[in-house]
DNA sequence: GCAATTAATAGAATGCAGTCCATTATTCAA
DNA sequence: TTGAATAATGGACTGCATTCTATTAATTGC
């Protein structure tokens, strides 16, 4: 995915673009992604195959598109700093991405495993989507620091990979991810 | 793999499990998981492919067993209890994972994403691979806790599912797991 | 209009995991 | 010695992602 304003050639199809990220979305979500062949995308968004890979590499790159960041959802925005204590914010931000993931959790296990066997697509997984939600939570744990909620030894990026590795550990073996880990993350975090 | 003693019917050809496995080790290390074929395993151990599936259902349920159950290795034994304190044994045992995963690590890599597309695969390896050692790390911390070398209030089992998730989490994303990591991870436990 | 350039399309080709099939081999029990 | 049961084998088959090829379409500069 990426534009180079040619002074020749026919155009691209932009319509193209959208039919093939709102096939996959669709579809992915339907039936999950191990079951969609890009087959079934192409045909149902109208065009050819070869359409599908001048624009995404792999049908993870479409998928990861598609899902993660056509809408710009699931734990976009940072974490605001409310009124609330950094504990709250922590477990507000789980409990959002818990939920987020009962929807597309599958498909985001179906990626990190794509990711493990294409590093250009780890590489691309890591930037634009690991790595700006690890730094949320980072954040939200410098700020916690600042004001003295957790104590001056401890080490926000290492916390913040531990959090998601927490989550990311249970998802990846196969357990549920509900209120129950945000509270013990939680309280992990902000021990007594 | 399951052995049932037949009264009748041609025995099973004990030698192939073996060739197999030995094949199925030597490939992977040596060119790495998604270059070797089951063409070329089965061609290296010499044996038919039917013969494969008679004893193991997938690729990555033969890798298992070759690449880590095979010799009993990789963090097989409990961690010991020995003078040091809690602290320097979680160390220990990180770095100890961590060089293994020097060899094996692009495999484990690959059976974490094969588990991802196949439940049956996914609860076999949690149940061989994973909880045992996410046990090991749990009794370590149990016996920290007893000792009073972590407060009365953590929780062992969350606190090992931040450690595994964090290496977890790091080597998933393409980053190395070096002696740097396991002291981090160490020192975040034990917080001053 | 015409050449150059790039896109879209249909379909064939490749490579691989996993399954299926027919045939042959080995064992036990009657 | 024969029949029932199960294994091993080679090869064919299916389904899929990805690549390749030839052809047609749209665009710009001349």
């Amino acid at each position: 995915m990426q534009q180079e304003d040619r002074t020749s050639g026919r155009p691209r199809d932009v319509s193209a673009d959208a039919a093939l990220k709102s096939a996959a979305l669709g579809l992915v979500r339907a039936r999950g992604y191990g079951k969609v062949s890009i087959a079934a995308i192409v045909a149902a968004a109208g065009v050819a195959r070869q359409t599908l890979y001048n624009r995404w590499s792999s049908k993870a790159e479409l998928v990861l598109d598609a899902v993660f960041e056509e809408v710009g959802r699931y734990a976009a925005a940072p974490i605001g700093d409310d009124g609330t204590g950094a504990a709250e914010q922590l477990e507000a931000f789980l409990i959002q991405v818990f939920a987020h993931l009962e929807e597309d959790g599958e498909t985001l296990r179906a990626i990190i495993a794509a990711a493990q066997e294409d590093a250009d697509f780890q590489r691309l997984f890591r930037e634009r989507f690991v790595l700006p939600r690890e730094a949320m939570v980072t954040d939200l744990l410098r700020r916690a620091q600042a004001r003295g909620e957790i104590g001056p030894a401890r080490d926000p990026e290492m916390l913040s990979a531990m959090i998601h590795g927490a989550f990311w550990y249970r998802m990846l073996n196969g357990f549920a991810l509900d209120r129950g880990l945000a509270r013990a993350i939680r309280d992990e975090v902000f021990r007594p």
